[in-house]
DNA sequence: GTAACTGCAAACGCTTTGCACTCCC
DNA sequence: GGGAGTGCAAAGCGTTTGCAGTTAC
């Protein structure tokens, strides 16, 4: 998924292409750390200064639309934005905030006897791990 | 876990023994539904028409504290209280919001098979699936 | 008696909304 | 040219804070 597919991706769902989507996307579709709506308003304000975090919250709700990120709530109201949408853990270090992901075959037996047993068709999952991270402990 | 067990609790921990304390305690401690803030203020508001969510807030930090209850963040903001601190998965409906809890042996074994690959020590941990329940199918 | 707790109201911070201006198409 | 998108500021809403009055011990 690159520029150039963002850019059909849009247009095809007849949404406009302006370069605060593109920055924002950019910004949020290829990281892996989870950011939160003040991390991503400060850093685009270095390359597009008067971009305001109203812009920022429409185009993250949109993209929670279009299924390409998901929002992951977290205790004291804080909210992140996670582009993975597949399969994995949220390792979250309790001390720092910091976010990593974690995937391996285990997640996928432990997800798949889940959904057998169940018996329910998922929409969306979750798995958060609370630990304190290398630099905390 | 019953009423007299909580007042030696708190009393041990040298917290005083309120009607407000126990009546939050014996309202979220007990229930499976994870209820919000404003859904344990209300319910309360039948028996304690002065309570105020003042109380309600500085009361479930307090439980959350003592580690009697975990914070559960979700989209759009809304936090919801989970007695149960063992390890288990909380069914949300994606349409109604309804929260049930899911627990099998499978999932524990599953589980501790992922967190010795990680070599981590978890400090808590959340497992969420979203899907339809039967009366939003 | 006194320290902790409650209730109320004000303050706070994050998010949403409304609207005029701008810029894609 | 027209309508969607942006930026700004105000409004909204859940949560926290401060404090005077109350209550447990």
């Amino acid at each position: 998924m690159d520029t150039q597919y963002l850019i059909n991706f849009f247009r095809e769902k007849g949404l406009k292409v302006t370069s605060q989507r593109l920055a924002i996307c950019n910004y949020i579709l290829f990281r892996k750390d989870h950011p939160t709506t003040e991390q991503i308003y400060q850093e685009l304000r270095n390359d597009y200064p008067t971009i305001s975090l109203g812009t920022i919250y429409k185009t993250l709700h949109l993209l929670k639309e279009l299924g390409l990120i998901q929002e992951l709530g977290f205790n004291e109201g804080s909210v992140r934005y996670d582009p993975d949408m597949e399969l994995h853990i949220n390792m979250v270090c309790s001390k720092c905030g910091k976010i990593s992901d974690y995937k391996n075959e285990n997640v996928e037996k432990l997800w798949s006897a889940i959904i057998s047993d169940l018996r329910i068709k998922p929409k969306g999952h979750r798995i958060d791990i609370y630990y304190e991270c290398e630099e905390c402990k």
